[in-house]
DNA sequence: GCCAACGTTGGC
DNA sequence: GCCAACGTTGGC
């Protein structure tokens, strides 16, 4: 899962222990996290448009999706005008904070090790914030990052 | 249903 | 700040 460290970092995360994953505006992320993401399910947690771009840590799925809200609030940037109580067409799971890496991993780190070259993250043009991840790709960054 | 225009993402 | 790539919108 990606996110901005200067909007949402692992670090608030950690200090939040627990987040709703609210904002997601795109429907392959939203349907993810719809159909796919069960509780439990291991996270991730890169920080996009970060200096460099990495994997900052480990997060977990603590709660199934359910209506994300944040569509119908006016005040909210994720304020969504189609959207209603009945239809809040946007969705979000919660993830809870695991734990940060010892090192970050970063994007051409990942790029250099063949065992993660079939990633979604390096596919050409790539931008979906909300991306799977093979258990062996799972296994290899979180070695990458407490070596 | 096509597609041009526009907006967003995110690495660089 | 630039811009490639992609998603969305809306006129037709």
């Amino acid at each position: 899962m990606k996110s901005e460290p200067s909007v949402y970092s692992i670090d608030d995360l950690k200090k939040d222990r627990e987040t709703s994953w609210d904002g997601i505006r795109n429907y392959q992320a939203r349907n993810f996290m719809t159909n796919e993401m069960q509780v439990g399910d291991q996270v991730l947690f890169y920080h996009s448009n970060a200096e460099p771009p990495s994997v900052a840590g480990l997060a977990e799925v603590s709660a199934l999706a359910t209506a994300d809200f944040t569509a119908l609030d006016k005040k909210s940037p994720y304020f969504d005008e189609r959207a209603t109580r009945e239809k809040p067409i946007w969705s979000c799971v919660k993830v809870r904070f695991k734990e940060k890496f010892k090192r970050t991993v970063s994007l051409d780190e990942i790029k250099k090790h063949s065992a993660l070259s079939k990633m979604p993250l390096l596919q050409r043009g790539q931008r979906l914030s909300i991306q799977p991840v093979t258990e062996q790709e799972f296994k290899t960054i979180c070695r990458l990052g407490n070596p």
